[in-house]
DNA sequence: ACTACTTGCAACACGAATGTTGCAAGTATC
DNA sequence: GATACTTGCAACATTCGTGTTGCAAGTAGT
C-alpha cells in the first residue's frame, strides 16, 4: 500500500517489485494507457499484488521514473563524465545512456509533476551534460557561436531518435548507435566543403 | 454520428467542426488524456455536439490527424519542394512545416492504427522529403556516405525538438527556427576544424 | 518447526468517461 | 416565411479502471 517503503521488504517481495517495474515499462512503452490489469498480467502477478506494492497507478509510474533515472545517473557516472577527456566521456556516456534508454524508454520520456526525486536526479544529469559541453566548447570542439543549451537539446533529441527506431535497425549495437549520435551531433549530415 | 460525412454539412456545422478540431488540438496537446467533456468546453459547445460530429473519441482523433496531415502536405507543396533549388526548397519547406507543427503538435505526434488517410498523406510527404534529400546528396550538399533515411529522421527530430520548446523561446519566429534546424542539420554543432 | 511475510483469489464499492436518446429552441437556406 | 438542419440540455445505460478488503495457501527467514 505504501510506495515510500519504510521498512525493508523480504527478498521475494523485492524481486516482485522489480518484476513489476520491468513489466510496466514493457507494457506502457507499447501502450501508455494500458491498465493495471495488463501490467499485472505481463508481470505474472495478480492485480492486487501490484496495488500492494504501489498504492496508485501514479505511484507506480513515479517509482518507474525514479528507478530509470537512477540507472541513467549511474550510467553517466560510470562514463567518468567530469574527469575523462571530454570527447571520450561524451562517447562513453552516450553508449551507456543508450543502454538505459533502450530498455526504459517510457519511463524516461514521461513527464511528471515536479518535485519528484527523479527530477532532482535528472537535473543533475543535465547539469553534468552542460558542464561537459562547456568543456568541449572551451576545447574548441564545439563552435564558439552555438548555445550550449541548444547543443544539449539536440543531443537529447538524437539519442531519443536513435532509441525510437531501435526496432527497425536492431542489428546495430550500442556502440554503433553512439557513434552515429556523436558524429551527427558534431558534424551534422552536410558536406564540409559546402557553404551555409 | 458519422465521421465519414457523406453529404455536405451546413455552413454553421462546418464551422463547429473546425472549432472542435482546433480546441481538441489545444486541449489534448496539453493533456493527451483529457476527456471529451474538456474538449467540448474548450470548444464552447456541448459534449453531445462533439459526439454528433465525431461518433467516438477515436474518430475525433483520426479526423484531427487527417486535418493536420493535409495542412502539412499543403505547406510542403507550397514550398515547391520538387521544382525549386533543393536548398531553397528545404529552407522554405522547413519554415512552412514548422508553422503547421507549432499549432498541430498533438495531432502530428500521435500514432494511429495504420490504414488511415493520414498515413497515406504523410507517407507522400516522407517520400517527397527523401527525394529532396536525394537531390541534395547528388548536389554534394549532403555527405555521400550518409544514409538518406537517417538524414530524414534527424531532420524530423530537429523539427520536433524546436517545436517542443517553443514555449521557452517564444520570441523566435518561424524563419529563425527554420534556420536553426537547417543549419544544425547540415553542419551539426561541432567546430569545422576538429577531426572526428 | 515456528513465525511473519507474501501472494492469489473473489468480491465489492466507487467514480469517471463514453455513447445514446428525446425534445425544445434557435438559425441557416431557399 | 416555410423547412430542414443544428444545437443545448437533461437523462440514461453501460463499460472500464481503480482501489479496497478478507481469507486461505504458500514461502522465506530464524
Amino acid at each position: 500500500m505504501t510506495d515510500t517503503a519504510a521498512r525493508p521488504l523480504r527478498a521475494d517481495a523485492e524481486r516482485t517489485v522489480r518484476t513489476i517495474l520491468e513489466a510496466a515499462e514493457r507494457v506502457l512503452n507499447r501502450n501508455p494507457s494500458a491498465s493495471m490489469e495488463e501490467i499485472a498480467t505481463a508481470a505474472g502477478v495478480a492485480r492486487t499484488t501490484v496495488h500492494r506494492r504501489f498504492a496508485t497507478r501514479e505511484a507506480l509510474i513515479v517509482a518507474m521514473k525514479t528507478w530509470a533515472s537512477r540507472q541513467l545517473a549511474t550510467a553517466v557516472d560510470e562514463a567518468r563524465f567530469d574527469s575523462a577527456p571530454p570527447l571520450v566521456a561524451l562517447y562513453q556516456a552516450t553508449a551507456n545512456a543508450l543502454e538505459v534508454k533502450l530498455s526504459w524508454g517510457f519511463s524516461m520520456n514521461t513527464a511528471l509533476a515536479s518535485g519528484n526525486e527523479s527530477d532532482q536526479i535528472l537535473s543533475e544529469v543535465v547539469a553534468a551534460c552542460d558542464r561537459l559541453f562547456g568543456r568541449l566548447q572551451e576545447a574548441g570542439v564545439l563552435r564558439a557561436d552555438v548555445d550550449v543549451v541548444w547543443v544539449r537539446r539536440v543531443y537529447y533529441a538524437l539519442i531519443h531518435e536513435v532509441c525510437e527506431n531501435r526496432a527497425a535497425d536492431d542489428s546495430d549495437d550500442t556502440d554503433t548507435l553512439a557513434t552515429r549520435v556523436v558524429d551527427t551531433l558534431l558534424r551534422g549530415v552536410g558536406s564540409p566543403n559546402t557553404q551555409l
